[in-house]
DNA sequence: CTAGTCAAGTCGGGGGGCACACA
DNA sequence: CTGTGTGCCCCCCGACTTGACTA
C-alpha cells in the first residue's frame, strides 16, 4: 500500500498522535493552497490555447507518414488506416479463427521404484499428492526450497491435495524426503541430452507439427504467428524477491477454466474430448485469443500474438510516435515542473519533484501495491522516506540525493546524482516530520501524476518519458560514439556501448552469467593464441622482407605481399577479439536486450545501420528483425527521432 | 546464445458509493 | 421528508507492456 490509500488512513489515524501530514507547518499550507486555489483562472486559458496550437503542430507532421505503405502485410497502406479504424469504434479486428490453446501432456506417476520417504519410510503416495511433491523434487538444489515462506506455503497448498490419510501422517515437511524423486528426475533430463539424432530429430518435427497447427491465428485476412499458445502447467509459483505467496501451488489450467475469443464466422476451436470451454464471446475491442484467472493472485493471463503481428507492431509504432511528440515539447515541461517547485501548494511541488525524478533518472510511474500480496517494491511515486537520503555535500558535488530501493522485480536502484538547489530544498522540506516507512510524495499517486501530465500532451504518461529518454538517449550516443571511419567491429563495439548507456540509465541489471568468468578466460585464451600468430606471421614477414631484397625477384615479391596480407587479417581477427572481450567485459551486470526490445525507437537502429554501412543483422537477431520489420522497412537513413 | 516463460509492472475505464441539489 | 438526478472520487480489474530468468 501507499501513497493515497494510505493518506486517508494517515488523516484519520491523526487523532491518534502527532503525524507528518498535519504538523502545523502542513496545516498553514493547506490554508495557502485555498486561497491560491481562487486565482489562476486565466492561466488555465492561455494553457488551452497552446494546447491546440500544439494539437495542430502534431496532426501537421503525422501527415508526414502518409505515403508509407505497409510491407509487413505488403497489401495495405499502412498505418493511416489502422489510425482510422481505431478512431471510430475501438475495434481491434474485424475476423479472428485460431485453434486454441495446447494443454501441458496429463501428468504420469511415477514408476513404483521411484519412492517418497517420510521420516525415513518408504511411502506410496496418492497421484493427486504425488504430482505436487515432484513439483517440490525438481526444485530441490533451487535457493527457493531454503526459504520459510517457501516452505510454509508449499506445505499448506500440497496439503490440501492428500488424501486424509496421508494429511494425518505427513504433518511435517522436514521429515519429507523426496531425494529418489529428485535423482530420478535429473537422469531423467539426463537420458533427454543422451538422446539420438533421430529421436531429437523427431520430436523437433512434432513440436513443428504443433506449431503449425496451434501457433498462428487468422486476423483480418493474414495469418499471424500467436505469442504464447501453450497453456502454463502446474507448478510451484515462483515470485520474485521477498515474495509472500513463494511456493504456492500453480494449479493445473482446465479446459473449463478458459475463455475463448474469436470472431462469430469463425470456426471456433474445439475443447479437449469430454470437456468444453468456460466461454466463447466475440470480443473485437481485446486482442487477446485465449484468457484465464491464475488463482494465486487473481490476475488475469492471456494468449495473445506475436510481436511481429501487425497489431503488436502498430501499437509499438504509435508508442514511439507518442514519445516522439513528447521531445517536441519536452523542453515547455521541464520549465514547467522547474517554475513548479516554487509552487504554493504542496501537491504541485511534490508533483514536480517526482517528474524531474522520472525525467531524470528514467524511474517508473510507481502504482500502489498491495501490501502483504506482493513483494515489497516502489517506483518514483511510491518511494518511502527510508529509499532516500539527502547529502548537501558529498564527493565534492552539492546537494546530493542518494536513492536506494527494491524496483520492478526486487531490483535494487543505487543511484548518488546531484540535484538543483530547489529539488533539494523541496526533498527536505516532504521529509520533515515523516518516519522510515512514509511516502516520500504523500500527496502524489500514478493516476493524479498521469492525468497532470494527459493535460499537458494528449497520451502522455509517465512511461512515456522513459521511453523518450531512452531513445533520446541512444541517437545523442550514436552520434557521439561512432565515425564512419570506424571498421565495423568498431562500429558494433560502439552501438552496443551507446545501448549500455540506455540500459544503465533505466537500470536493467542481469546476474553475471554463471559461465561468465570462463567464457572471458576462453576468450582471453583466444587472444593470446591470435598474439603468437600475429607475431609469428610478422617474424615471417620480416623474413621475407630481407629475402625479398637480397634476390630481388617477381616470386619474392609476391611472397612478400602474401605475408603482408596475413598479418593484416590475423591482426584485423586481433582486434576483432579484443573488442569483443571489451564488450563482453562492460556487459557483465547490464543487459541489454530489455531496452533493445521495448524502448529504443527501432527506427534509430535502422537508420544508424543504413548511414554507416552496418548489416542490420549485426544489430537484430532474426526476432528482433522480424518484431522490427515495420521500422527496417519504412526507414531511410535521415531518420531522426 | 536464443527463444520461450511467466511474473510484475503501467494505465485506463467501469462501476459502486457518496455528497449534494433539487423536485 | 423522501425520492431522484448528477457529478465526483476511488477502487478494482482488465488489458497490455516490460523484465529477468531458464531450458
Amino acid at each position: 500500500m501507499c501513497c493515497f490509500s494510505s493518506l486517508s488512513i494517515k488523516v484519520e489515524e491523526d487523532t491518534g498522535y502527532h503525524h507528518p501530514i498535519k504538523h502545523e507547518k502542513a496545516l498553514k499550507r493547506e490554508r495557502d493552497e485555498d486561497e491560491y486555489e481562487h486565482k489562476p483562472k486565466k492561466v488555465k486559458v492561455d494553457n488551452e490555447k497552446k494546447v491546440k496550437k500544439r494539437k495542430q503542430e502534431e496532426d501537421d507532421d503525422n501527415n508526414k507518414n502518409a505515403g508509407l505503405f505497409c510491407n509487413v502485410c505488403l497489401c495495405l497502406p499502412l498505418f493511416l488506416r489502422w489510425e482510422e479504424e481505431k478512431c471510430t469504434d475501438g475495434s481491434k479486428w474485424r475476423f479472428l479463427e485460431h485453434k486454441g490453446p495446447v494443454f501441458p501432456p496429463p501428468y504420469e506417476p511415477l514408476p513404483d521404484r521411484v519412492r517418497f520417504h517420510y521420516d525415513g519410510k518408504a511411502m506410496k503416495l496418492s497421484p493427486g499428492a504425488e504430482e505436487v511433491a515432484t513439483f517440490y523434487a525438481k526444485m530441490l538444489d533451487h535457493e527457493y526450497t531454503t526459504k520459510d515462506i517457501f516452505r510454509k506455503n508449499f506445505f499448506k497448498d500440497w496439503r490440501k491435495e492428500m488424501t486424509s490419510e496421508e494429511k494425518s501422517k505427513i504433518t511435517e515437511l522436514k521429515k519429507c524426503d523426496f531425494t529418489e524423486m529428485h535423482e530420478y528426475f535429473k537422469a531423467q533430463s539426463e537420458a533427454r541430452k543422451q538422446m539420438s539424432k533421430e529421436e531429437k530429430q523427431k520430436i523437433k518435427e512434432e513440436n513443428e507439427r504443433i506449431l503449425q497447427e496451434y501457433g498462428y491465428c487468422v486476423m483480418d485476412n493474414h495469418r499471424e504467428r500467436i505469442g504464447n499458445f501453450r497453456i502454463e502447467p502446474p507448478g510451484l509459483f515462483r515470485g520474485r524477491g521477498d515474495h509472500p505467496k513463494m511456493g504456492k501451488l500453480k494449479r493445473r489450467i482446465r479446459p473449463e477454466d478458459i475463455i475463448i475469443n474469436c470472431s462469430k464466422d469463425s470456426v471456433h476451436p474445439k475443447a479437449p474430448p469430454g470437456t468444453r470451454w468456460k466461454e466463447v464471446r466475440h470480443d473485437n475491442k481485446v486482442t487477446w485469443l485465449v484468457s484465464w484467472t491464475e488463482k494465486i493472485q487473481g490476475s488475469i493471463k492471456y494468449i495473445m500474438l506475436n510481436p511481429s503481428s501487425r497489431i503488436k507492431g502498430e501499437k509499438d509504432w504509435q508508442k514511439y510516435e507518442t514519445a516522439r511528440r513528447l521531445k517536441k515539447i519536452v523542453e515547455r515541461i521541464r520549465a514547467q515542473y522547474r517554475e513548479d517547485w516554487r509552487s504554493k501548494e504542496m501537491r504541485i511541488r511534490q508533483r514536480a519533484v517526482a517528474l524531474y525524478f522520472i525525467d531524470k533518472l528514467a524511474l517508473r510511474a510507481g502504482n500502489e501495491k498491495d501490501e502483504g500480496e506482493t513483494a515489497d517494491t516502489v517506483g518514483c511515486c511510491s518511494l518511502r522516506v527510508e529509499h532516500i537520503r539527502l547529502h548537501p555535500q558529498m564527493d565534492g558535488q552539492d546537494y546530493v540525493v542518494e536513492l536506494d530501493f527494491p524496483g520492478k522485480d526486487s531490483i535494487r536502484y543505487y543511484n548518488k546524482v546531484s540535484v538543483e538547489k530547489r529539488v533539494f530544498k523541496n526533498l527536505q522540506l516532504f521529509l520533515e516530520n515523516k518516519q522510515a516507512k512514509d511516502d516520500l510524495f504523500d500527496r502524489l499517486n500514478t493516476s493524479i501524476l498521469n492525468k497532470h501530465l494527459q493535460e499537458l500532451m494528449d497520451g502522455l504518461t509517465a512511461k512515456v518519458f522513459r521511453t523518450y529518454n531512452a531513445s533520446i538517449t541512444l541517437q545523442q550516443q550514436l552520434k557521439e560514439l561512432t565515425s564512419s571511419d570506424d571498421n565495423i567491429p568498431e562500429k558494433i563495439l560502439s552501438y552496443n556501448r551507446a545501448n549500455r548507456a540506455v540500459a544503465v540509465l533505466c537500470n536493467h541489471q542481469r546476474a553475471p552469467p554463471k559461465t561468465f568468468e570462463k567464457s572471458m578466460h576462453n576468450l582471453q585464451t583466444k587472444i593470446d593464441e591470435k598474439k603468437k600468430q600475429l607475431s609469428a606471421a610478422k617474424k615471417e614477414l620480416k623474413a621475407a622482407k630481407a629475402d625479398a631484397k637480397t634476390l630481388r625477384d617477381e616470386k619474392s615479391k609476391r611472397v612478400v605481399e602474401t605475408k603482408k596480407k596475413a598479418v593484416q587479417r590475423i591482426s584485423e581477427q586481433l582486434m576483432k577479439l579484443e573488442v569483443q572481450a571489451t564488450d563482453r567485459e562492460e556487459n557483465k551486470q547490464i543487459a541489454l536486450g530489455t531496452s533493445k526490445l521495448n524502448y529504443l525507437d527501432p527506427r534509430i537502429s535502422v537508420a544508424w545501420c543504413k548511414k554507416l554501412g552496418v548489416p542490420i543483422e549485426k544489430i537484430y537477431n532474426k526476432t528482433q528483425r522480424e518484431k522490427f520489420a515495420w521500422a527496417i522497412d519504412m526507414t531511410d537513413e535521415d531518420f531522426e527521432f
